[in-house]
DNA sequence: AACTACAGCGAAAACGGTTTCGTGTTAATA
DNA sequence: TATTAACACGAAACCGTTTTCGCTGTAGTT
């Protein structure tokens, strides 16, 4: 086993100040030709590698970002973490994944731990937990001591920091317009409590687009489930209760469970009934039939982010101007609709 | 904007010393009760945490873990991250995750960017180009400095270090033997090249199975793709070339994908042709019908590695004996087998 | 010969902690 | 009263870097 070998450890051997190996290997102007060919050449055969702990010490830099999400089991969150890893690599940044699991507690344990010193900066998207509570002290503790954050997803207007987020009111009028401009009139929507930034958003383009419509809204034809999870009972119930020509869904689960449920009573997708979905994952993709969602763009948003955290932990001013990048969602047409 | 207060700041406004005030708030019995009461209260009261970055740079401990893997957004490894994730946290680590992306050059690049002491210790998977290679030197030179690696899932005997598997072969066995036991005769298999080390067990408890049956192996039986990644063109060509009964893949997408074939030419599933795939994902519980599969059992995987990978850590002796821990994988029994 | 200029290098502080060892003061003991 | 032990604290080294500043010696100038 060779350890490490350090600065010290040149210096001792080469003979000459640990001042004169880091000038060196830094290709100094300071030293000369002779010393700095010497150094250079036994750091190599050494291996030698400055030691990144050190370097953060001394520059009050980590070059670490730390990421805060829900869950990274969900498909949109994972693309997400693709996108910021790959941006914050190419710009020599890390990348620390903490999972919230949607609990308040854990989100602030958690960002308790990296805001010692450990990163640079946070990229986070709000657990369903502290959304409920409405409690942002955490976040606000952070960026009071100087440390960036980029909020992206599901953010609050109560932080002021910077925020990615897409157009989910304009994803959901999208989706229920071309519900509508397909001669359907039965549209329902099955989402989550508003608490949620998100799904108040869609929900909220899902009214303004039947308003725009005419075709008013059926308080009857919402379900508000009370989180993302699963609840195969209650969207069952719902389906079975009344009778519907199209289902907007905020996440391509329970879209792909409704149409499941919906083939088993023998109706025909599109035709009798048609789906549309939020999160363009895998399930969207290979679900029988193919399921047409409103495409989040989650790497996208990662690189976004990413970019803005890393500019701003970079630049040099002390500037507290913040803004707000919203993307635009895309409908990606499949076969759980007409086309 | 408060910064960050540290011993100094402490020590001045008290007027004492830097050492009594780190003394005093770890409750030595060195420090009178007055002072420790007096520091303490202003530690609590200015919100005194110590820097991670010092203490890791004294200790030699960062209390962070590496994690490579080749792709994130596949969901087994998401799993596994969580995992992970989960058990290290509540030891107190945390998780920097890099993405080789399938990449030998990437997983290269990860590694040496955190080796210079960014981490305690590194959880990894190969990449395929790895594999492909059979190129370890990274992983030698790093667990030569002393580093601790944990491999698993896809590893290699070539590097002595502790490693983690599902024991794929079973796992293949198991499926096969439950497609022989429920009738079916011409048993196909639709994997991926040999060098990745998951798809050669796999492919070995496939063969075993047949043999042990008496049903022989019929090489144009078994589909080799190049990688994990989706080929839609070859996985068609190879379901229209002959007839077949059932069909073992190495992971849930090409199965979902090639039960979609199958029901578009009119097949029905599991009486004309049976489905068994890898990997317990959403897609498999969503899909229609929903997919039997080999669970690998992610999370338990993540687990055992970040125990593995923190008790190494932590341990003082310099016992240089690797463990290979082998998970027993288990049959998801759903709708696109009899049961 | 005396002075300046500069090349080449080293000492030391700093980053923010921990820890060992030493020291001054007080109280107890001989 | 002199000695000693305990108590309470501070100085300083250390972890591995970077960087400022100062020092030495040589060469060039007058």
């Amino acid at each position: 086993m060779k350890a490490k070998i350090t600065l010290k450890d040149i210096a001792r051997e080469l003979e000459v100040s640990i001042s004169t190996v880091s000038k060196a290997l830094k290709n100094s102007e300071e030293i000369s030709r002779d010393t700095k060919e010497k150094v250079q050449a036994f750091a190599k055969l050494y291996n030698y590698k400055p030691n990144n702990i050190a370097i953060s010490l001394k520059n009050k830099r980590t070059k670490n970002i730390g990421v805060v999400i829900p869950d990274i089991v969900h498909h949109f969150f994972t693309t997400v973490i693709r996108g910021i890893e790959k941006y914050a690599n190419a710009r020599g940044y890390n990348v620390i994944v903490c999972l919230s699991e949607e609990s308040f507690d854990k989100e602030v344990i958690n960002m308790e731990m990296l805001a010692n010193g450990s990163i640079d900066g946070f990229i986070m998207s709000l657990s369903s937990e502290t959304q409920e509570k409405g409690d942002y002290n955490h976040l606000k503790e952070v960026t009071e001591q100087g440390i960036p954050v980029v909020l992206f997803d599901r953010i609050t207007n109560e932080v002021e920091c910077d925020k990615v987020i897409i157009d989910d009111e304009l994803g959901a009028y999208m989706a229920t317009k071309k519900f509508i401009e397909q001669g359907k009139k039965k549209i329902a929507l099955i989402t989550t409590d508003d608490y949620l930034s998100v799904s108040k958003a869609r929900t909220s383009g899902y009214r303004k687009a039947l308003e725009e419509s005419n075709l008013g809204v059926d308080e009857s034809r919402i379900l508000k489930l009370p989180s993302m999870e699963m609840d195969e009972k209650r969207i069952k119930d719902f389906l079975d209760s009344q009778k519907l020509d199209a289902i907007l869904c905020v996440n391509e689960i329970f879209a792909v469970y409704s149409m499941g449920l919906a083939q088993k009573k023998g109706l025909k997708i599109p035709e009798d009934i048609s789906f549309i979905g939020f999160t363009d994952g895998l399930l969207s993709k290979y679900a029988n039939p193919s399921l047409t969602v409103v495409a989040q763009h989650g790497e996208k948003m990662g690189e976004v982010s990413a970019k803005m955290l890393i500019d701003k932990v970079e630049s040099e001013e002390e500037e507290e101007t913040y803004q707000t990048k919203i993307l635009e969602p895309t409908l990606v047409i499949r076969d759980s609709i007409f086309h």
